[in-house]
DNA sequence: GAAAATATGTTATATTTCTTTCAAACTGTC
DNA sequence: GACAGTTTGAAAGAAATATAACATATTTTC
């Protein structure tokens, strides 16, 4: 037995006892509440008893009832329009007992999900907007946040100039808030060990009216009376170490939405940067710039 | 007070204690999975006591923390939390706009999927293990993927000391290369406009008998008979710009297994990093690394 | 139609989850 | 720096939730 829980729910309504079959197929119609409920409630709706539930749970290999939920958290559901044969082999030898891999997987895909649900609010675009408008843009990332803030910055400055990597070291702090306040904007990348510098940095930019936005995991506290911005990524996955992935896509899709709005004005500057980068770097090829021409 | 629950708990931001303020902010960011929570497992993300949750959910209006979810069941109730649904939802609404976002994250789960194929290959097991047991690791990346590095530096830095980033200005690629072959390794980092440097490095990395591994993309041609292990990782998406997503997960991926390898043995090791970064940087909270614990 | 097998419910017990109480720690004030 | 007020966590107790053991009902098999 395995699959996602909705699988085995489906499977085991083929043969299962009468009691069995009514638990799955209310299960099955109201997943969506199925995290609200408990065993005792849940037997209260469907008419049999408590034991009933906790066994048919055990019955499709779950340990208990909320075992089962936990599993629903953590399912990705059954997307056939989806990579979903490569997945589910993963899934299927994981399970034989490789390791639990693929649960982080899973995860990591609905990290990703939310990502992109994050990219389809309002204040999202008006993050691009700024990052695209304001004549300066500073980025900066304490610890292990550091490289993510580079990469972005990296990739921003293929689209316009003026980005920097805010710095201990480099006096680009000062730079930036003593700009005018729609000078400059400034983006934060930030995860679980919260530097007292972002936040004094946050703080320091309210004071001097420079806009901020906080990329930042569900367990930052401060920021959100701070910043007028926060994208909150997903980082916990079951894996040992939390995920950067998650905002490095984050950070992908704000330069993508960046370009968008640029439009094609900046493929001239975009062949400059990379032949500069060619220059330095003695890479000879074709100079039009990392990825021009996948836009579909 | 009255409202939603998001309403009640954005509301509280404002004017809350610390811990108070802690507990909304992460509700708010995970309120998708707030339902599968218990107070006491919030609790402990939050890293607050049982009893602040419980007085928490009472101080905004509910009866208790469980109350509160019931309302949420109400607010959220028939919004889609399970993954499949918000994919399709996500689907839905972006086809209506002429963005191909969801097209977009459709590739970049299957790219996230091939990464985990990756991790499961005889290859990825031996750079694991070689990351775990050889005396200096070195690390290098170039112009975009310079972050990349940096970013696994850093973390692999916490598990095991003699972890270099090697940099054009730095002495330590010639520390590198006069290293004996069976005193260091090498991991290289690359992504479309491969430099010549990085290849430059490999040639001299396969004369001094260096192991060296290499991620890159798709399109990186050389490298096959210069290095011991090529993983690749796909970058593109129909995203104007590529993604390090991928990669970064990547890297996870390999701490992750370096690790499983060390075994517990590294915890005095994290507490001691962790500490450190916190004298230097000023973070006040637990010692125990960044997400120790969170290994199921 | 009776015996065996299976399925289900009742009651009692164990476990988890939440709340109360109280003392310690922190905050701001004089 | 001591005081009052607030905030917080530890420990213990109360409530809920889930499991186990056993008894009853139902189905299956012959």
């Amino acid at each position: 037995m395995s699959g996602s829980v909705r699988q085995r729910l489906s499977d085991c309504l083929a043969n299962a006892s009468k009691a069995d079959k009514a638990v799955a197929s209310f299960m099955l119609a109201q997943l969506n509440s199925i995290p609200f409920e408990t065993a005792a409630s849940l037997a209260s709706k469907v008419e049999v008893s408590e034991p009933t539930v906790g066994r048919f749970c055990r019955s499709i290999g779950y340990k208990s009832f909320k075992n089962l939920k936990n599993h629903l958290k953590q399912d990705i559901g059954d997307r056939p329009w989806l990579i979903s044969d490569r997945l589910r082999d993963l899934q299927r030898r994981t399970q034989a007992g490789e390791d639990q891999l693929s649960r982080g997987l899973e995860l990591e895909i609905g990290g990703l999900v939310a990502v992109y649900e994050l990219a389809q609010t309002p204040e999202w675009k008006r993050v691009v907007k700024r990052l695209a408008e304001t004549p300066a843009v500073f980025v900066t990332g304490f610890q292990t946040e550091r490289g993510m803030a580079q990469i972005f910055v990296n990739q921003l400055q293929y689209l316009r100039d003026r980005v920097h990597l805010v710095d201990l070291a480099g006096g680009n702090f000062a730079e930036l808030l003593t700009s005018g306040s729609n000078q400059s904007c400034l983006v934060i990348f930030e995860a679980r060990r919260y530097s007292r510098m972002a936040r004094l940095l946050a703080q320091d930019a309210r004071k001097a009216g420079i806009p901020t936005t906080l990329v930042t995991d569900p367990f930052c506290d401060w920021g959100r009376d701070l910043v007028d911005e926060v994208f909150v990524v997903p980082t916990e996955f079951n894996l040992f170490w939390e995920s950067t992935a998650q905002m490095a896509s984050l950070a992908n899709l704000l330069v993508n939405g960046v370009f968008i709005e640029l439009g094609h004005t900046v493929e001239e500057r975009m062949d400059y940067i990379s032949r500069l980068y060619s220059r330095f770097t003695g890479y000879v090829g074709d100079s039009s710039g990392p990825s021009v021409g996948h836009q579909t």
